[in-house]
DNA sequence: GTTTTATCGTTTCAAATGAAACGTTATAAG
DNA sequence: CTTATAACGTTTCATTTGAAACGATAAAAC
């Protein structure tokens, strides 16, 4: 007798393949209109929520590899979105923020991707958003007990 | 004034970290005992549902690329794990199914897997678990419209 | 029947990835 | 002070990746 695993009913499945087409959809537009890879865009929006912030900084916050996030930032600051700055009193750390280049374009990229949000959002009610949070924070909340800690939140596994 | 996008309330970005994590914590307990890479798990754990199937099945149903089924594929006919036949009226087609090795193999991980998503999800009740995947339900629909056909949902995509 | 056209799975190749090594700077221990 | 240890960001290098080209088969058009 075969163990009754169905796999469109598996959570680690199901929710590989929703993030999946939510990013594809969401990269598809800011990679045609704004010209930033996914990597980049993760490095950027989260300098939108907070500057100055350094490389290591970004990684805490957005579970991406070091070396990603330093070629990101790279890729960023050539294209004169960013300014990096050392530290002043800690030369080992860099001050990263927005260039005027990289905050008028922030200003315009933030708002688009809110507004896509809300037509993704918009087939739930208030109710169910505020449901969505919560259980998706239960299962974080539970899940990272699981993940021995100091492991990279590789970008492979999916 | 600055947009307000917070990204900890971002959908893209806090579903992209649950599915990492949830990936990760998963991955890390079959890769230890029982040597399966992530495509190589989803693989065969699409023939634990149906049997025989073409790769080109395998891709309709985990939205992963032909290349990478048919690397993980060949992983595991090489392993012992599945039989590859070719299709007796289409030749162009193989015809994938478990070995007695696979099938062995998949009584043993597929009732862990179910037992790990227990885990998981003993932190809702019912009612938020039926919740949970209605509202997935809904938004997959929902950004699937967004998504041009044809666009394969790459890995990479995180 | 012959010639397109499409489909399936593999392979190729350039790009992306991430673990580890590295140089540099800061902190802790002696 | 000096030495050992740790932290930060970059670079290296082997692996993984997926888009495109490919060979082989089947279906459609003529």
């Amino acid at each position: 007798m075969p163990p009754d695993l169905q796999l469109n009913r598996f959570l680690p499945y199901r929710l590989n393949i929703l993030s999946k087409k939510v990013s594809l959809a969401l990269a598809t537009r800011y990679q045609e209109r704004f010209g930033l890879s996914i990597p980049e865009w993760r490095v950027f929006a989260t300098l939108g929520q907070e500057q100055p912030l350094s490389s290591n900084d970004i990684v805490e916050r957005t579970a991406m590899d070091k070396a990603k996030v330093s070629r990101a930032v790279n890729r960023l600051v050539a294209a004169g979105l960013l300014d990096r700055q050392p530290h002043p009193r800690d030369q080992r750390l860099l001050r990263l923020s927005f260039s005027h280049k990289g905050r008028d374009l922030y200003a315009q990229v933030a708002p688009e991707a809110l507004a896509w949000e809300g037509q993704l959002l918009s087939v739930l009610t208030d109710a169910e958003r505020a449901q969505l949070w919560a259980l998706m924070e239960k299962l974080e909340q539970r899940v990272a007990q699981e993940i021995p800690e100091s492991v990279p939140l590789s970008d492979s596994l999916d």
